[in-house]
This record gives structure tokens, C-alpha cells and sequence, in this order.
DNA sequence: GCAAATTAATTAGCGCGCTAACATTCCCGC
DNA sequence: GCGGGAATGTTAGCGCGCTAATTAATTTGC
């Protein structure tokens, strides 16, 4: 089908798009769009693991290495050991990540690029992402 | 709104899952996701030059160049000169591109990527991707 | 209790997107 | 015509995703 192939190349129009723009925006705070969501997962799970978080977040631990480190250097967030088991090590935000600057932010370039879209036409698109998600999943272990 | 963070995960996640299944499944031909769509856009266009088919893909040109270059190696493309402008280049496929191979691989992932979907559905979820693009661009020139 | 398997984090290296800056060529206005 | 600006393609360099392989620490099994 032609369409098809139309519409997978808009998703991945929007989505090169999105990051240009989100990064633009977070430049303002010293984030990128991938750096502002590794903060904002972490802010939902402080404590949590890098393989945890990794998991969550469905990247790859070398991948969200990159990010933590960077997050560390630029004094957003602390890597502390945990006790009980040595390899581990707990991510915590810092007061510099907590900051109405960086959380609004995010939250406003969001809600920007979503305006318009009805309650029912974001719920739809959830739903048929979900879909596309599930026969990917099913093509990978075949 | 915490939904529309889950509806951008979400297209973030289906966005890195397609590409590594699809690349997966373009390793058999010597090939990757990118790649594929260059050619099939130069398909469709044949004889068109570096910066047309940049513009035509939403590809920043030296992002296109170095996929052109990897094809060229790779004998699935040519460049030839334009008389009448020494500047450009059109670009053509090899024989070797059209087999049906190359082809037919492509659009069978993608079929079975967005298999199950209604067709109501792709098309409401292309009117939203729309939309979410015409927002992007809205926010660009501001 | 010790060897083997598993897990957490890291290192190394690649592909693909971008911007900035440059050379070459063409076009336009004077 | 010719000088300045625009267009085409390229080079250089960065961020973010991946896989493969390594190291250290923990757990499991005999």
C-alpha cells in the first residue's frame, strides 16, 4: 500500500522535527529533548538504578550511560552507591533539576506541540502506536 | 497533562523500534531503514539532484550526502554530471537497486509493521501527525 | 565452599540526524 | 562585463540510538 509508506514517513518526519524543536527549547536550560526525559524519569523513580532506569525508559544501558554522565558533569544529578550490593548505583536530581525552570520548560514545549489535538485523537494515536509497538515485538522473536 | 508525556514516549518508543527491526530486516540486502527510503525516493524521482531529494525527504543536505555516498560505494546508485550546471548531480538507480529483492523487502516489513491497523486509523493518525507537525513549525518561526 | 552463571556498569565502535563553515558555480543587477 | 549574492555540494564536528565485548560483583548450583 502506498499510503502505507506515506505514513510511516511522516512519523518519522514529526519525529526528527520534534527533536529539533524540543532541543531548541531546552538549549535555554543547558538539556537536550533526550537529557530532559532521562531527568524527568528519574524525578518519578529517584533511587532508581541505571539498568532500571533503562529498562523503564526502553533504552539501552550504554545509551542511557551517555545521558548520566553528561546529567552528572552538568550538575543536574548525583550518582550515589548503594550498600548491599557494590555494582549498583542509585540516581538522585539535583535542587539545579528540580527547578521550576527545567520542569516548566518541558512541560510547556509539550503541551505546545500537542495543542490542538483533541482528547479522543491523542487517545486514538496511543492506541494505534501501541499497536504498531506490539507487531514490531511480534516481527523481533520470529 | 501527564498523557501527553506518555503520547510522546510512546511515539519515541515505536520511533527506535521501528528503525531497529527495520534495520534488521534491511541487513539482508546490505541496506538499513535510511538507506531503503533514499531509494525509494530517487525511485520516484529519478534524475533528481542531492538538494531536490533533501527537500523532497525533509533531509538536511550533508545528512543525505553521506547516505548517497555509502549507496554509491555500495553499486545501488550513480551520481552523473548535469550539463547546463556543473554544480549538480542526479542521481539513478543501478540495476542492482531495482531487483526485487531490495524492493519487495521494504514493503513487506512495512506492511507487516502497521498490520492490523484500520484504515480509519492510519488515516487519523496521519491527519494527527499533521498536526503535530504544523504545530512544530508554528513554534519554529516564533 | 567454590566454580559457573548472571547481573550492573562500562568501553569501544558504528549509523543517522543535525548545524556551521567552506569552495565552486551560477545568476542577477548595475 | 563584472561584482555580489544565491544555490549546490562538501567537510568537520556533535548528540543520540544501537550492538558487541569487558570488568567487577553477586547469585546459584553442585
Amino acid at each position: 500500500m502506498n499510503d502505507d509508506a506515506h505514513l510511516i514517513d511522516a512519523l518519522l518526519r514529526v519525529m526528527r522535527e520534534l527533536r529539533r524543536q524540543f532541543d531548541a527549547s531546552a538549549q535555554e536550560v543547558g538539556l537536550t529533548m533526550s537529557r530532559a526525559r532521562v531527568l524527568a524519569a528519574i524525578a518519578k523513580m529517584e533511587g532508581i538504578t541505571q539498568a532500571g532506569l533503562a529498562n523503564e525508559m526502553g533504552l539501552e544501558p550504554p545509551t542511557l550511560k551517555r545521558q548520566i554522565d553528561a546529567l552528572e558533569t552538568d550538575g543536574f544529578i548525583t550518582r550515589r552507591a548503594l550498600d548491599g550490593d557494590a555494582r549498583k548505583r542509585a540516581l538522585h536530581l539535583t535542587d539545579k533539576a528540580r527547578s521550576a525552570r527545567v520542569t516548566r520548560l518541558v512541560d510547556d514545549t509539550r503541551a505546545e506541540i500537542l495543542d490542538g489535538l483533541s482528547p479522543e485523537n491523542k487517545s486514538r494515536m496511543q492506541t494505534s502506536l501501541e499497536r504498531i509497538a506490539e507487531n514490531i515485538a511480534r516481527l523481533n522473536h520470529r
